[in-house]
DNA sequence: TGCTTTAGAGGAACCGGTTCTGTTGATTAG
DNA sequence: CTAATCAACAGAACCGGTTCCTCTAAAGCA
């Protein structure tokens, strides 16, 4: 590897000069042009490691996700990197695959790189998780979920569960089948369901049957295909898009029409419910923004500036053809 | 920041002995539970990059991707991650955007980071490209596309549009749609046609139609609502799953039935394909594989070792509901 | 008992940069 | 003409680790 002293030397100079040279500046035209030539010839590229360790400045900010095919992780992931960018942060990107062990391991390792501040995709949270987030004492936020002492930017699950619920009361339903995910996940599996859940249950004569998936498109699909015949719901809710495109699938499989047997909908407002037919009712959340804005607050908190501890971001009710009036009241 | 010499004067011992700690041994018993204690107290974690810098190793692989929102790079991705992980090195994930002067200026970071290779997803290859990636002097791999002079690892796009080609031909059709996407990815622009067109071209009295998309849903979306009605074609082959699925949404919202008025098909085998009605004919790509492959072939280029330049992945053809034989003869 | 071996520990050098201090020769002000 | 100023550069210290060399005291051996 070329390093500063090789430069140096083949340059006839102190080591410090090639530094300034690299930096701020007061080298001479002369100098300059034999350490330009040197550089150019030897294609050196200084260490940033060097670089780092007397700067006491890494610029790096760490993102740790729980999987890597999630499309809405994916998009937050995109507005992430967009400022991290243009704040001049490097990114590392760690994957823990839905593991909580991993995820103890990766916040050990994005310390070890002393990474200015991370950003975790919260799933599960476990006491543990806390604590070993708190012991870093690397600044960290919580994208999905809140944490007690943690700050954490979210998106308001509960409204958006009511939106829909509220939404498909004024369409005349009455009977519903929730298709959720397990209540580790607290944001997607209790409080997206609980807005759902209080927005309908005031209703007279209304009723829910719930079943669980989980995240994966096949899980939901084997659970829809079991479970739609013997439903006697007339508007199915699924926790997330992805579960939604399974269960359109299982339906057309079995041989019911949507929006005619079924209504259907789901969360989130991926692509993928717009390139389908029908196309899937859906709440759509700024992933993207969110992206941003927990970048730009993660950078407020490494600059020890006063931060709110929440921030939540809003979401839109998006109407398709996957939904429709039930009209034989 | 806790550092190593902290530790050391707190358990009243030399920094070596606090080093020694933390790698071999050598440290007596009693001296061992005074270090452990400070640093469970401290909350310690060594600095990697001092650590790099004497080690002069990063134990760091770059990756490059052209975009965050590619199913198939984030399966490549899950390969590589698993990999990587497997193998103990940590993962730097920069985003191009699709963007030539970010790729350039990723190649760049890289290099000042010190990673001890490059896996990089390649699109549109230009001579600069090659020579940015030649100066650093840092072990890179291609991903996708080949390049003289530099070690990749791709796909048999050519085999996998002969394929499609040749069904398509038993299925007894002859006139075709290509919906394509730009030259300047040559793999998929020019390859995989070609090897569809081959095997084609040679039938009497087949025609082939062409049309270009590019990697969006939007586009090809907006491209097929345009040219479906007044194609001759029978069988509409898209260059891109993605494609197919948006081809197949235009062609449904037209008043087309698939496969009764057009045979339809796509590459690649994403999930999205088999979650439409109907499920998509398609060449179904390792991409998980590829990944675990590419981590494997970069790290016996870092240790030096003789490996293949090119190495290529095989496919096979999944057919689906979108493609039924030509009847009408 | 005396000599050799070895475990355990300290000290210094080193990795590749940045930055502070000091020196020198030329330029400018008085 | 002398004193003050300044640009340009050299040299040394430092960042937080690892590792090599050296020293000492205890253990092993004859």
């Amino acid at each position: 590897m070329v390093t500063i002293n090789d430069i140096a030397k083949e340059a006839g100079v102190a080591k410090s000069t090639v530094s300034r040279y690299l930096n701020n500046g007061s080298v001479s035209a002369d100098t300059r042009r034999k350490i330009d030539k040197i550089i150019e010839k030897t294609g050196y590229t200084p260490n940033n490691f060097a670089r780092s360790l007397k700067a006491q400045k890494t610029n790096m900010i760490g993102v740790m996700i729980p999987r890597l095919n999630s499309a809405s992780t994916n998009e937050v992931l995109e507005g992430i990197d967009e400022m991290t960018r243009k704040l001049g942060y490097q990114l590392i990107i760690t994957n823990s695959d839905q593991n909580n062990e991993r995820e103890f391991e990766n916040i050990q390792t994005l310390a070890k790189q002393k990474v200015e501040g991370v950003i975790m995709f919260a799933r599960e949270l476990t006491p543990e998780h806390i604590d070993t987030v708190k012991k870093t004492g690397t600044p960290f936020l919580f994208i999905g979920q809140k944490a007690e002492g943690i700050h954490s930017i979210i998106h308001q699950d509960y409204q958006a569960g009511a939106k829909i619920g509220t939404y498909a009361i004024e369409l005349g339903h009455r009977h519903f089948l929730y298709v959720g995910v397990p209540e580790k996940d607290r944001a997607v599996g209790v409080e997206r369901r609980q807005g759902f859940l209080d927005a309908v249950r005031p209703v007279n004569g209304s009723t829910v049957e719930k079943i669980e998936s989980d995240f994966s498109r096949t899980s939901a699909y084997q659970k829809a295909l079991a479970f739609l015949p013997k439903t006697e719901a007339t508007y199915i809710v699924c926790a997330t898009d992805n579960i939604a495109v399974a269960v359109l699938k299982a339906a057309k499989d079995l041989g019911y029409s949507i929006p005619e047997d079924f209504s259907l909908s789901g969360f989130g407002g991926y692509e993928a419910t717009a390139y389908v037919s029908p196309t899937i009712t859906t709440v759509s959340y700024p992933y993207r923004e969110m992206g941003l804005e927990a970048v730009k607050k993660l950078v407020r908190l490494i600059g020890k500036e006063e931060v709110p501890n929440i921030s939540e971001m809003g979401n839109e009710l998006v109407i398709n053809q996957s939904t429709a009036y039930f009209d034989k009241i």
